[in-house]
RNA sequence: GCGAGCGUGGCGGAAUGGCAGACGCGCUAGGUUCAGGACCUAGUGGGCUUUACGCCCGUGGAGGUUCAAGUCCUCUCGCUCGCACCA
């Protein structure tokens, strides 16, 4: 007998598959397609257990699903634009295209050594040519279809990257990717009009059962749908200027007491030209935006409201009321005017207290409560009816939402409206290492589109990075300098590159076609593969990947490029590597590579353990004799099958059959049942590995059950080829190495997927559990679907439930076939 | 503050409303080999006594529904995550 021997074992099967290009997916209509996806990495340089178990995950699912029969697509590539590069290349005085390059080709063989079923062949780089000339290209169709603009705005900036930011990348005000204070700044920058598929990123959403609720959520509230109305108020002395105000509770039109303008909006410097207020207003506008993201919209920061010395009049009751301009009214939401109305909604409450502004209930809570001005210590923001509203007196606050609406529309003072919370994409990085935004400004002809036949607008690659304290294209001349496609006269780049976020929103649709080089991406191959049936990858990616790509999505839906909707069917976000409770990281010394575990144990224990210690979408506490525990096992099965291998060859058999052969059966149609339910439909590989662990354990049993000479060469050897089968997914390289053992031929990973034989399940005697009042009293054994009345009696008549029911009376019994027995008895 | 999720042995974790703790780690005892991170067997939630195929308690806490609750309902405590002046 020889010791188990991953190393050697791996390397054997390694070079095998990838002579015999075991993994390559092509398409075929004859069968069904299946696209698994886990989200590619951004070449760092090393791979981490996190990468490692969503590599795990992925791989379970593809072999087990090519076993399905299903023809899999599994690719993986890399998400190669980005920040890390120009820092590592202005340190070590290296190309970021020599050192992603070097990167990836690291990456990649510690990939392969962890034995992931990839099809090479589709392997994707976003920072190479004849990729990010179609992410360029995908950037003109949205300036085709208006979904590309350039805008000067206030924008989300990070000192320390020297960029800016979208939205989505800013964390609690601070950089995603850095932890630095973001600050703004009032730049000219390109956009992509998300917002305009605002409403249909969030409807779509229902299309997507097979996505954690979580995640949905957090879409959801990113888009922060809101409706209401607009409404707008006069300006008294300014007959031609009206504020519009965005309102969730036009309920509560009545109960406006001021107004207040946020400090960019244009009114407020007409507002006060000329007054005595003037400066003191300029001041404050000057000094609130110099404040950061973070301090302007933390609730922690006072609210601060200054008088314009200008009123508004309320559209419905001819009201004269204050306008002031206040810090924590925002621009970029609804219409950069609040109307305030204290007595409803908890932030003018505490506004109006704080600057005496008067305080107005006009929604009465109903039954017994009373609503009092004088006594109130917070707003009252429920439901009630409708009171000091002139007509509206008595109307449900709920009702009084549309009439009001519906009234001021009638008399053209305002009207209904959806406002969202989510904001334009911003995609301009002023940074080098990213594909260039394909825009041309010439002097005469203005913004001119790069045209298509002269993509991709390549990334000059002979640049000097280590001088500049920032790496930008605009360093370099002969970049910028061009010349008109339309007029041929002298022109300019654009020099900013684009967010890396858009190199990952379609990647998805390149492993589909990875060489085409007509598209972006082959319709007949998009179509056949997509959507992604199963994608797999971390819940950062909640709000930005994951939104983005739906958005591009539906933008080529809408092209007509691509037939689906959505990409990504199912979704798993799986939790992060602790251990010892914290987050693995160098400062704290807790880090464990995937490269000392394939060396120690082999890839196959790392695998496995990684995906019995916790279900996928949990986090996962990283625990080393756990993993030896692993480590055993895989020794126990190959134990198992060399030791077998003998025997089966060896000895006669017989072939009459026990009660051990037929307990070593149900246990492998048991286990079959299990794994197969445990991988496709609940993704709990670590059940369905305790199920192979169980089912191993039956084989050992047998085993010692029987004189060698008396065992059933045919029922163990099938048990030992279906155990070595059902492993496959997870240790697939020790499952071809016991699969050859056992004298089978081709690879291990090419077999159909076990089924199981329900009858095989059937058991002659079953333990029936008796209970008296709900508690176990004993227990029976009786033959199998034993009726109701037998089996009750059979309870009863055993000497301890008939000495605890002495003297009671029965008043009910409830029977659970094969189960259990519960007398309720008085 | 709002929203979501989660609380089960010493640990990771199992349990279509039907025997709580599968499987693994760790631990204990015995065996075996003692050159290997070994292997095999048995045991392992707590307590009690009359040591019995015995009883009581036990899934964060308190109630409730049910013949039966880790599982369903109500309240409550704790932890984690997301959002957070969004009008």
């Amino acid at each position: 007998m020889t010791t188990y021997n991953a190393t050697q074992i791996e390397e054997k099967w390694q070079k095998l598959w990838e002579e015999q290009d075991s993994y390559r997916s092509r398409r075929d209509s004859s069968k069904t397609k299946y696209y698994v996806l886990e989200m590619f990495p951004y070449p760092s340089g090393k791979l981490h257990m996190g990468h490692m178990r969503v590599y795990s995950i992925g791989d379970v699912l593809a072999r087990y699903l090519r076993m399905r029969d299903y023809n899999v697509i599994h690719p993986m590539g890399w998400d190669a634009f980005g920040l890390p590069a120009e820092n590592a290349a202005i340190e070590n005085n290296i190309n970021p295209a020599e050192w992603t390059a070097e990167n990836i080709e690291h990456m990649k063989k510690q990939q392969k050594r962890l034995g992931v079923s990839y099809d090479w062949h589709r392997e994707v780089n976003t920072s190479a040519p004849d990729y990010y000339r179609w992410s360029q290209w995908l950037f003109l169709l949205m300036y085709r279809r208006s979904l590309a603009y350039k805008k000067k705005s206030d924008v989300n900036w990070c000192e320390t990257c020297a960029t800016v930011l979208a939205n989505e990348q800013v964390e609690k005000g601070l950089c995603w990717r850095c932890s630095s204070a973001v600050v703004t700044r009032d730049l000219e920058q390109w956009f992509l009009r998300i917002t305009d598929y605002a409403e249909r990123l969030l409807n779509d959403l229902e299309q997507l059962p097979g996505w954690p609720e979580r995640v949905k959520l957090m879409q959801q509230n990113w888009i922060g749908r809101s409706e209401g109305a607009e409404i707008a108020f006069q300006v008294e002395d300014f007959p031609e200027e009206e504020i519009r105000t965005f309102t969730t509770r036009p309920d509560t039109l009545f109960g406006v007491t001021y107004m207040v303008l946020a400090p960019e909006h244009p009114l407020v410097k007409p507002l006060v030209k000329g007054t005595d207020r003037e400066q003191e207003v300029i001041d404050f506008v000057a000094k609130t935006k110099k404040e950061s993201e973070i301090d302007r919209t933390s609730e922690e920061t006072p609210k601060i409201g200054l008088f314009t010395g200008r009123y508004a009049i309320n559209p419905v009751n001819g009201e004269k009321v204050p306008i002031l301009v206040g810090n924590y009214v925002l621009m970029a939401y609804g219409t950069g005017a609040v109307m305030g109305g204290p007595a409803h909604d908890h932030r003018d409450f505490e506004f109006a207290k704080k600057y005496d502004l008067p305080i107005r209930g006009v929604i009465h809570p109903g039954g017994e409560k009373e609503l009092s001005e004088e006594t109130m210590t917070e707003a009252y923001v429920d439901e009630g009816y409708m009171v000091n509203s002139g007509s509206f007196n008595g109307t449900e606050s709920r009702e009084g939402i549309q009439k009001v609406t519906a009234y001021l529309e009638e008399q053209n003072l305002g009207q209904y409206r959806v406002t969202y919370r989510i904001r334009d994409w911003l995609i301009s990085r002023q940074r080098y290492w990213g594909a260039p935004i394909p825009i041309i400004y010439c002097q005469k002809c203005g913004t001119v589109p790069v045209p298509e036949e002269d993509l991709p607008v390549e990334l000059p690659l002979d640049v000097e990075l280590s001088g500049n304290r920032v790496p930008s294209l605009a360093h370099y001349a002969e970049f910028v300098h061009t010349t008109c496609p339309n007029c041929d006269g002298e022109a300019t780049r654009e020099t900013d590159t684009m967010d890396t976020f858009i190199c990952s929103s379609w990647y998805f649709l390149r492993f589909t076609s990875p060489n085409c080089d007509t598209a972006p991406f082959d319709p007949g191959d998009a179509d056949y593969w997509m959507p992604v049936d199963q994608y797999i990858g971390g819940i950062e990616h909640a709000v930005l990947h994951l939104l983005y790509a739906r958005f591009f999505t539906k933008v080529l839906y809408d092209a007509g490029m691509i037939k689906v909707n959505e990409p990504f069917n199912r979704l798993l976000a799986q939790g992060m590597v602790y251990k010892d409770g914290a987050k693995m990281s160098k400062s704290k010394g807790n880090v464990v590579t995937p490269d000392e575990i394939v060396e120690r144990f082999g890839a196959d224990t790392g695998r496995l353990f990684i995906l019995f210690a916790s279900p996928p979408e949990k986090d996962l506490d990283w625990n080393d004799q756990g993993v030896e525990g692993c480590h055993r096992f895989l020794r126990r099965v190959w134990r198992l099958v060399t030791d077998s291998a003998e025997d089966i060859g060896s000895i006669s058999g017989r072939t009459e059959e026990e009660g051990h052969e037929a307990e070593l059966q149900r246990s492998l149609h048991a286990a079959i049942k299990k794994v197969s339910v445990d991988i496709e439909e609940r993704f709990n590989f670590n059940t369905a590995i305790s199920a192979i662990m169980e089912l191993v354990n039956a084989i050992y049993a047998y085993r010692q059950a029987l004189e060698k000479e008396n065992y059933n060469r045919e029922i163990l050897r099938e048990a030992l080829e279906k155990t070595v089968i059902l492993l496959a997914p997870f240790a697939p390289h020790l499952a071809e190495e016991t699969w050859e053992l056992l004298g089978k031929e081709g690879s291990v990973h090419r077999q159909h997927w076990p089924t199981y034989d329900p009858d095989m399940l059937e058991v002659d005697q079953v333990e029936v559990v008796i209970q008296v009042n709900g508690k176990v009293r004993g227990r029976i054994n009786v033959p199998a679907d034993c009726p109701e009345e037998s089996l009750i009696e059979t309870a009863r008549g055993s000497d301890r439930i008939g000495e605890l029911l002495e003297g009671k009376e029965i008043v009910k019994t409830i029977v659970v076939p094969n189960k259990l027995v519960n007398i309720v008895a008085r």
